[in-house]
DNA sequence: CGCGACCTTGACGCCTGTCAACACACGTGG
DNA sequence: CCACGTGTGTTGACAGGCGTCAAGGTCGCG
């Protein structure tokens, strides 16, 4: 499957140099692929845990709910992202993972992935290095829901959203795909439905976004990152080793 | 200094099983501990990390402040707690880490705690458990600032602390200390001082807590915990490999 | 055509933020 | 010994962001 491979590819490459027979080594990781439809649980909150699992295309999410019924979404997962580096050290799955669109993903055996790791030290720390980025997302999340308000918190999300798409080549000039619902985005955002949809009307209406028909444009992104205090870093996009790239627009 | 490798000793024996030689290996990664008086920065944003920090004493945290002033801790630090397992491969701290209040602590060189690592797979498991226990942490703190109340998330909060703190016997019955200050349970919480005031009144009328002087006291944990929606698997306090330990209280 | 999922809008109210004043403990210096 | 300043805890009045409830609108699909 080399598409398939591609994506977990610019992913990594993303994060690190590598080098051709790295590039291999990668994508001949990602074998069969298979699909779980929308609102299905990938993993649930107590399972074993058994393969990595990679994203190949479509959203999906880590979640838990509470008692009540209260659900919060604690993390995007980005066609590219790979769900489960930390299972095979912990017994059970803390938490659920949730398919927010059909999702085509990968399962990719931790011998396999040991194999790699050991075979390339640029690999592991590729693996390290996205593993520590889910941490950090995971971080700079909990100061938009503890901080920001619900204009803000929307604001970055679309912010991050739009970086990580096209980190993986998922973009198209100032335009990405957002295929998940409001209620969804409430649930990531800690808000409710009714007020992610005022809020929305409220970016619409000052220019900063336009999104219809599941399809995210931001004209001026560098505005719409001003206007909600949004600084890249903590995605760690770029591998800090490499000189920094001139910013601008890339060769298309 | 075998006091303060106890501590570091104690955490990780909460997490993984450890023969006497491994306890021993821990013991000696601790050498030396120097002091930060309460409000300094251990690490700020930006820096480059330095050797592996251990909390020998003290309470520490992890925060990020937005160009407004608005603070966010992410994440509380208590004794036996590693700051920076992730510091070695990602180039600049993404946070800061502050003292909350005066802290000793331990620096480790990196190169010991390889050696460490190699020398001992338990030690290693322990290591990699410790800081996924700090993922799983985060996003469950990502619950509650997504999705709890003003009582709740303190409640919960409390009950973290009083179940961390016990872990390492750092605390006497019912109770434990709390050092901190209202402030800093708002940045913690994300709610305001005022707010948080006015909560802590509510749990005490409720006879949830009491707390005065800095000791915080429970009376009735598990009233507690149902009152706020607690379960405490998220802190992967005990090995998930030992058998099911009766619960009770433990012989004191 | 009718149903369900999703989006949209309005009215209303509460949780929480804001502003402000005051009490209290503590340390410092006169 | 007391005046004073600073950090912290406490309380009240008021306002606003956001939640809740409810109704209607749109679209796609069986």
């Amino acid at each position: 499957m080399h598409m398939a491979g591609q994506v977990l590819l610019r992913r990594l490459a993303s994060l690190v140099r590598l080098t051709p027979e790295e590039d291999g080594l990668l994508c001949d990781l990602v074998q069969r692929t298979r699909l779980m439809p929308a609102r299905a649980d990938v993993a649930r909150e107590g399972d074993l845990p058994g393969d990595l699992r990679l994203i190949v295309s479509g959203w999906a999410c880590r979640y838990k709910v509470l008692e009540d019924g209260r659900r919060q979404i604690m993390a995007l997962l980005l066609p590219g992202d790979l769900c489960d580096l930390h299972a095979s050290v912990l017994r059970r799955m803390d938490h659920s993972i949730g398919a927010l669109t059909d999702v085509h993903l990968s399962d990719i055996p931790h011998e396999r992935v040991r194999h790699a790791m050991a075979a390339s030290p640029a690999v592991a720390r590729a693996m390290t290095v996205h593993m520590l980025a889910g941490a950090s997302g995971q971080r700079e999340w909990a100061v938009s829901l503890g901080q920001r308000t619900a204009f803000e918190r929307i604001g970055h999300l679309f912010c991050e959203i739009f970086l990580r798409l096209d980190a993986v080549g998922l973009t198209a000039g100032t335009s990405c795909e957002m295929p998940i619902t409001q209620t969804d985005l409430a649930d990531l955002t800690g808000i409710t439905p009714v007020h992610v949809n005022r809020t929305l009307q409220d970016l619409r209406t000052r220019g900063l976004i336009s999104l219809k028909g599941r399809i995210l444009d931001i004209p001026d992104l560098d505005a719409l990152q001003r206007e909600v205090l949004f600084s890249p870093g903590y995605l760690h996009l770029r591998d800090q080793d490499a000189p920094e790239p001139v910013s601008g627009p890339a060769p298309s």
